[in-house]
DNA sequence: TTTAGCACTCATTGCCCCCGAGTGCTAAAC
DNA sequence: GTTTAGCACTCGGGGGCAATGAGTGCTAAA
C-alpha cells in the first residue's frame, strides 16, 4: 500500500530531523517546521500510523520516534532530496584528489584515506579485475650466466617480472628458442585453457630449454589467477565520532568487522548494474553490522579493472550527501583513469614489483 | 639514587599485579602475595617512600598506588623478568606464520595482522629501506613498432620495468645501441650522482636515441629515491578491548593517531642498535599518545631492506610478553627472510607492477 | 625496624524523588 | 469526517543523600 502525500512528507522530515540531531523526533518538533500545516496532534497520528506500519520506531513510550531500517530505506529510495554540492565543496574535493599517482594499490590506499578525510566516516577503497587476464608476450633476458629475468606482458598492459636462476648455465639461442614457444603457444590465453596439452605441445617445441617451461607456467598462472584484491580501509576512529557509537561494545563489534575487511555485499555491488549504492542497515549480510549503513560507488579504471570507494556509517547517516560526494569523487576518478589510460598517472611512476628468484633444479 | 632491593620487589609486584588486573594496587594485595614476608604496613611504607620518588602514583587519597611512567621505564629496563613463549605460544606463532608469500608489499600488510593477532594489539608493520639503491642493469625490449619496454634490474634484485612509447618508430639497432650507453655510464650509482654532465655524457654515446635518455633516466631517477615506505597498520578495534580506552575521547585520540599512521619514534627506532624497543607513555612525541606505549623490533629482510614490526598499547601492558612474542615473530620472520633472499618466499609469486604508459614526444 | 590498630578519606553504589518531554486518547471544533 | 485542543499518563534522566568499604597515613607498641 502506497503512504499518502502526508505521511511521506512527515516521515521525510522526521528522517531528516533525526539525521541532524541523532535524537528521537517529536511530534511538536515537526509541527512547528516552515511548511507543515498542521498540529502537533495530528503530526502525532499520522507517527502512530507510520510506526504501526513499520517505518518508524520509539525507543520507549515516552520518546519521540526514530526511523527504522525500512523508514530508511524508504528514504532512500524515494523520499531523498538530491543534494548539490556547494561550490566550497567540490573545491575541496578537488584539492583532495591531487593524487600522486603511482602503483594502482597505493593509488587505492590514497583514495581510500581521502573518501575517508571528505566524508568524515571510515572508508574503503579497491580495485577489481573484471575481465580475464591473458598474456599477450614473453621475454627473456639473459641476466647471468646462470639466471635470467622473464618479462611478461599482460592483456591490460601491466608488465609482470620474475628473476629466475638456473643450477646449469644457458646460452642466449636456447632462451630465444623458448621465448619463441611460449609465444606461439600461451599467449592470449586465460589460465583456465591451460591444459596438460597444451603444456606438453610448448615443451616440445621448446626443446632444449623444455625444463625450464613448467616453471614459468607456474608463474605465469600464479599472475592470471592473481584476482584476490585487497581492500583499503581507512579512517575507523572516525565511526567514534558519530552518538551512535559511543557505546563500546558496538564500536567494537562494529570495528572489528571492517577490520578485517568485511563488508558483505561488495562483490554483489561490484557486478550490479546501479553505479551507486546503499545497504541500510539489516541488509548488510554481517550481523554485527545490524545498524550500521554502506553507501559505495563503482567506477572503471580501465584496463579491465574496476574501482570501487565507500564509506561506513550510522544508519542515521545524512545519505543525500554522502551519496552527492562519493559519486562526485568517483566521476573525477573514473575520468582521470580514462584520461590516463592507466593507473599511473604522472611519472614518475613507481614500481614496487618485488623482486622474486627462483631456484630451479 | 639506587632503590634498595625491597623496593625495587615491591614495585616489580605492584607493576605486575596492575598489568593483570588494570586496578590500583593495595598495599594488602601485595602483602598478601606468596613471598612477601612483610604486613601491609610496611609495604604502606615502602609505597609511600616510591610514591615520593616518583615511581608510583595515587588516582586519589584513598586508592591503591598505581605505577607511573618512570616506573614503568624502571620496571622495563631492570625489574622486568624474562618471559618464556609457553610450547602452545610458539606452536601458534609458528602456525600462524604460513605466509603465502607475493609482493612485498601484501607480506608486510600479511605481517601486521598477524602480529594484531598474536599480541591481541593493534599492530604495524613497514619494510625500509637502508642503503641508497643503484641501477644493476638495464634492459631494453621492443615491443611494437613504436613502443619498448624499459626493463631495470636494481641493486635489491628487483626488476622494475615501464612501458614507453614514442612518437616515432624506432629500430632494434638504436634500442642495442641505447642500452649500451646506459649500462655503460649510469649503472652502480645512486640517484644523488646523476648530474647534468652525467646526462649529457651518456646522451652523446646514445647517438641517435639520445632523445630517449630524459625520459628513462626520469623514471630511474624515481625508482631510486622512491625510499617512502608504507606502513601498515591493523586491528586497531583492538584497543577498544582495554579498559584504559573504555573513554571514548581518549580513544578516538589515540586512534586517530595511529590512522594517520604516526608512530613518532619510528625512524629513530630503525636506526638503533638495540632490536627491541619499548617506548613508554609520555616517551612518545605525539601528545596523543602520552599514556600509550609502544613496543617495536627490527629484522633483516635482506636485499638492504629492513623490516620492523611493533605493536601499540596501554602503558599497562605486559611488556615481558609483547616482548617475548614480537621478538620470536620477528626473529623467525627474518630468518625465513634470510632463507629466501628474497621477499617472494614461495611461488608462485604475484607481481603487481602497475602498468604505465608514457607518451614520449 | 616492623607491625598492629585505628581514625580518616573518598569513590562508588543504591535509592528515592522529582522533573519534564512526549505520548495517546478523548472530546470539542471545524 | 477530519483536525485540534486539552489532559492524564509514562518513563528516562538527573540531583541529592546516605551507606558502604576499600585503602591510606599515622601513632604507638613490640
Amino acid at each position: 500500500m502506497e503512504l499518502s502525500d502526508r505521511k511521506k512528507k512527515i516521515l521525510r522530515a522526521i528522517v531528516d530531523q533525526y539525521i541532524r540531531t541523532a535524537e528521537p523526533v517529536a511530534s511538536k518538533t515537526i509541527a512547528q517546521m516552515p511548511d507543515m500545516d498542521f498540529s502537533s496532534a495530528t503530526i502525532r497520528n499520522e507517527m502512530a500510523d507510520l510506526t504501526s506500519l513499520g517505518y518508524l520506531e520509539q525507543p520507549h513510550t515516552s520518546a519521540g520516534r526514530v526511523p527504522s531500517a525500512a523508514g530508511y530505506r524508504l528514504y532512500v529510495d524515494e523520499l531523498m532530496q538530491n543534494y548539490r554540492l556547494s561550490v566550497d565543496e567540490t573545491k575541496s574535493i578537488n584539492q583532495a584528489m591531487e593524487l600522486k599517482l603511482q602503483e594502482l594499490d597505493k593509488v587505492m590506499s590514497q583514495v581510500g584515506k581521502m573518501v575517508s578525510k571528505i566524508t568524515n566516516l571510515p572508508a574503503y577503497a579497491i580495485a577489481a579485475r573484471s575481465g580475464g587476464l591473458t598474456v599477450r608476450r614473453f621475454d627473456l633476458i639473459l641476466a647471468d650466466k646462470n639466471s635470467f629475468i622473464l618479462v611478461v606482458m599482460l592483456s591490460d598492459n601491466s608488465v609482470k617480472n620474475k628473476l629466475i636462476r638456473l643450477p646449469v648455465d644457458v646460452g642466449d639461442a636456447e632462451l630465444k628458442l623458448l621465448a619463441a614457444a611460449l609465444n606461439a603457444g600461451v599467449t592470449d590465453l586465460t589460465a583456465d585453457r591451460f591444459t596438460p596439452e597444451l603444456l606438453a605441445r610448448v615443451q616440445r617445441s621448446a626443446d632444449g630449454a623444455a625444463g625450464l617451461v613448467p616453471v614459468i607456467m607456474d608463474f605465469v598462472t600464479g599472475l592470471l589467477q592473481d584476482q584476490q584484491e585487497e581492500v583499503f580501509m581507512t579512517g575507523q576512529a572516525k565511526l567514534l565520532g558519530h552518538p551512535e557509537y559511543h557505546d563500546l561494545e558496538k564500536a567494537q563489534k562494529v570495528l572489528s568487522t571492517l577490520d578485517e575487511g568485511v563488508i558483505s555485499g561488495l562483490p554483489a555491488a561490484l557486478s550490479s548494474d546501479s553505479r551507486t549504492q546503499i545497504l541500510v542497515g539489516p541488509e548488510n549480510v554481517s550481523r554485527e553490522l545490524r545498524d550500521t549503513s554502506v553507501v559505495m560507488t563503482k567506477f572503471d579504471i580501465g584496463d579491465g579493472m574496476q574501482g570501487m570507494i565507500g564509506v561506513v556509517g550510522p544508519t542515521r547517516m545524512d545519505y543525500a550527501q554522502i551519496t552527492a560526494r562519493l559519486s562526485y569523487f568517483a566521476e573525477n576518478l573514473g575520468r582521470m583513469f580514462q584520461k590516463n589510460q592507466t593507473p599511473a598517472l604522472q611519472g614518475p611512476g613507481e614500481h614496487n614489483d618485488s623482486p622474486e628468484d627462483t631456484d630451479h633444479e
